[in-house]
DNA sequence: ATGGTCGACACTCGA
């Protein structure tokens, strides 16, 4: 079973990347983010002449998560709870029936929470990570295989990106950030892709100025949160970093866990 | 030190 994250950074203007990537990559299931489209604008008939179902939760403009799924989907929950004004479309839940039972599936996209200095930008992105902490503890209870996978906005550690010294006053790399983002790990899941190597580092995103991907400038903020049943069946991940080189570009690359499931 | 690039949308914001 293999479960990929891939912010898209724009579904419409990316939809042929995107077709190539699936018949390429074949996840199982894909959870895309920044899809900046309405669920009725988005690109599903393509989709699904590959063999996908095709869950959305998009908004008009930014934002918008989507999960693409070979298997039927038994549940759809869209939106965090928490927080009842909260418009923004970053957040969907998938829940699944497999040979190895029930799983879940969820494509989050969180607070990006630039400039630091405005509370309805890092605020925000604390208060969501902190909603998004109660949620996944009264998931956790459930005891089955969760995967959280997304963009987290969130530089873990200083060797997560090639440059840090360019990140420090960037809410991607607050101690805030940093600190919120162990305590939901620190619940009882794994961040899979963080067992990855490679010698020019693990990163999922480069920007598109200065010249970030010529140099290698990445970061890693694409990740893939494992329940403790979902981590018992991971038997390996990659980062698709080679897409990154394609025609038309997202700013991110897909990250991949696949799970021991038929 | 500055500006550099995209996508969506409507003359600017979010990243």
């Amino acid at each position: 079973m293999k479960i990929a994250t891939w912010n898209i950074n724009g579904v419409k203007a990316r939809i042929d990347t995107l077709l190539a990537w699936l018949e390429e990559s074949k996840p199982d299931i894909a959870c895309l983010q920044e899809i900046k489209s309405v669920d009725d604008a988005f690109p599903r008939m393509e989709i699904e002449a590959l063999g996908y179902h095709v869950e959305t939760h998009g908004q008009k403009g930014f934002n918008g998560v989507a999960i693409l799924s070979k298997l039927r989907f038994d549940e759809v929950n869209r939106g965090l709870p928490g927080d009842d004004e909260d418009e923004q479309a970053r957040f969907i839940e998938g829940v699944f029936s497999t040979p190895k039972g029930v799983l879940r599936v969820v494509s989050l996209y969180l607070p990006n929470g630039n400039p630091i200095s405005e509370d309805r930008k890092f605020g925000y992105k604390l208060r969501w990570m902190d909603r998004l902490e109660r949620w996944a503890d009264e998931r956790l209870a459930l005891e089955e295989p969760l995967v959280l996978a997304g963009d987290y906005n969130v530089i873990p550690e200083a060797g997560d990106a090639r440059n840090i010294d360019q990140w420090y006053n960037d809410a991607l790399f607050q101690p805030e950030s940093r600190q919120a983002l162990r305590r939901l790990c620190n619940l009882g899941f794994i961040d899979a892709i963080r067992t990855t190597t490679d010698e020019d580092g693990i990163y999922t995103f480069w920007d598109y100025q200065a010249g970030a991907w010529q140099k290698n400038n990445g970061i890693r903020i694409d990740h893939l949160l494992l329940s403790p049943e979902a981590a018992n069946l991971l038997s390996s991940t990659s980062v698709e970093k080679h897409v990154r080189a394609w025609e038309k570009p997202s700013d991110h690359v897909p990250a991949i866990a696949e799970l021991r499931i038929d």
